[in-house]
DNA sequence: CTCGCAAAAATCGTATGCAATATTTTTCGT
DNA sequence: ACGAAAAATATTGCATACGATTTTTGCGAG
C-alpha cells in the first residue's frame, strides 16, 4: 500500500489540522480507485504510513465515513466502501434531485472569470480522453467529477456544495464499480453544452441538459445484482 | 450546564457507539435551545458530563461539526454553531431544492402504515401547538422539524435522509435564531394538507405545496443581517 | 485430510499524559 | 488608576498505554 507517496507531497500547510489532509490523501485515492472498494484500512497501518498516531488516523477515518467513502464495523474496522446497486442507484436519485437546481443557481452568478476556468476545465478533460490506458481512464473520471464540483461552486450554496462533494465522490466508486467501461466520454460534450447554456443565461437549458447528463451516466452502468442473488443463482443452476 | 440530565436516560444500549449516543443528546440540546448558538463546548466538559474520557467527547463533537451544527476553531474548542443569515438562506435554499423532490418520492411509496405514522405524528405536533410556554414551543419546533424527517424516510433514500436530517437540524437552529415567534403555527396546517395530497397519491400537488411551506417558514424568519453593520448603524446614529 | 478448539497475534475502544497554544489573572511602570 | 507585559491557568492536539474484542494460527482428534 503505497497512497501516501503516489500523491503530490505538496508542502502541506502545516498548520493545518493533518487529520483533514490524510483524509483528502485516503478520499483521492478511493475515488481514483488506487484503493479497491473493500479494502481494509486499518488505524494502525494508516497511521504509521502517514507518520501519525493511531488517534489522527482514526479521526481521518471517522470523516470518511462521515461521506460514505468507507463503512466502519465496530471492533472491526474500517473498509472502502462497496456501494450497492440500490446506493448506486440512491446517488444518481439525489443528483437528480440537486444538480439541475444547482445549473440554474450558477447561471444567475457565472463570471467571465467563471467561464474561463471551465474552458480550462473542459480542456483537460478532453486531453485525458484523449489519452489512453487505465490511469488515463482514472484522470478522466476525476475531471469529470471536478466540472461538476466546478459547477457547484460557483452556484455559491456552501450547503449544497459540500452535499455535492459527497455524491461526486461517491458516484466516482459507483462509476468505477459498474461502469462499462467504454461509452462515457460522450460526457465530455454534454459538460460543453452545459456550459455553453449556462453561459448564454439559458438557465433552464442548462438544468434541463444536467438533468440528461446525469441520466445518461447512470444509464451507463450495469446496476443489476451480482453479488448476493448471483452467487446463488450461479451456485443453483 | 445540564444536558445529560434533562435528556431521557433510556437505559442505552450498552454496546451502541457512546460518542454515537452523546452527539444525538447534544444535538437535540442545540435543536431545543437548551444550548443557545455560542455556547463553547469544551471536551473536558462534555467529557465529565457524560461520564467519558475527552477521547470520547472529542469524537461526538466532531460529528456534530460535520453536520454544522458546531463550530470547531483549531486550538480554542468547539461552540454552538451561530448561523449567519446567509448561511440560513442557503439552508432554506438547498431544502427548497430537495424536499418537492422528496415529496415525489414519498407519494409514490406511501402505505397505509406510513400515513398512520403521519397521523400520529400531526396529533402530536398539533397538541404542542395548543399548549403555552417557551417549553412547548421548543417541542413544536422539534415537532415540525419530525414532519419532515419522516416524510424523507418514507422516500426511502438513506443519502437524502441524511441530507434532511442536517438540513432539518439546521433549520431548527435558524428558527429559534431568527423566528417571528407567533406565527409559525400555520405551517401545521400546511403539514396536514401535504400529508392529504400525498395520501391521495396527487404528488404533484404535494410536491407544490411542500414548496410553498417552506417558502413560509422562510418567510417568517427575519434575516435581515445585525451584528455587524447593525452595530455600526446604531453608533453612526 | 478436515474439522474444531484453544492459544497467540492483531486490532479496536478508551483513558490518560505531555507538550503546545489560548486565555485569564497578576504585577508593574507610568 | 490605567494599560501593558508577564506569569499562571486552562484547554486543545497528539501520542501512547492498556483492557476488550476479533481474527489468525497451531495442533490434536476424528
Amino acid at each position: 500500500m503505497n497512497i501516501a507517496d503516489q500523491t503530490i507531497p505538496a508542502i502541506e500547510a502545516a498548520n493545518e489540522d493533518r487529520a483533514q489532509a490524510i483524509r483528502d490523501q485516503l478520499r483521492d485515492a478511493i475515488v481514483d480507485r488506487r484503493l479497491a472498494p473493500g479494502t481494509k484500512l486499518s488505524e494502525g497501518e494508516v497511521g504509521t504510513l502517514f507518520d501519525v498516531s493511531r488517534t489522527v488516523a482514526r479521526a481521518a477515518l471517522q470523516m470518511l465515513s462521515f461521506e460514505g467513502l468507507v463503512r466502519t464495523e465496530r471492533n472491526r474496522g474500517a473498509f472502502v466502501a462497496n456501494p450497492s446497486p440500490e446506493e448506486a442507484r440512491q446517488v444518481f436519485a439525489s443528483r437528480r434531485l440537486i444538480e439541475p437546481g444547482i445549473a440554474i443557481a450558477a447561471a444567475g452568478r457565472m463570471t467571465p472569470a467563471h467561464v474561463a476556468a471551465f474552458k480550462a476545465q473542459l480542456d483537460e478533460e478532453g486531453r485525458f480522453i484523449a489519452e489512453r490506458g487505465p490511469n488515463a481512464r482514472r484522470s478522466e473520471i476525476k475531471a469529470s467529477g471536478d466540472f461538476h464540483l466546478l459547477l457547484a461552486s460557483v452556484a455559491g450554496n456552501v450547503i449544497l456544495q459540500r452535499f455535492m462533494e459527497e455524491l461526486v465522490a461517491r458516484s466516482s466508486l459507483v462509476i468505477a464499480l459498474y461502469g462499462r467501461s467504454g461509452i462515457s466520454s460522450c460526457g465530455h460534450n454534454e459538460h460543453t453544452q452545459i456550459l455553453e447554456a449556462l453561459e448564454n443565461g439559458n438557465a433552464e437549458r442548462g438544468s434541463a441538459l444536467m438533468l440528461h447528463h446525469i441520466d445518461h451516466i447512470e444509464a451507463d452502468l450495469d446496476l443489476r445484482v451480482r453479488s448476493g442473488p448471483a452467487l446463488r443463482q450461479a451456485l443453483e443452476f
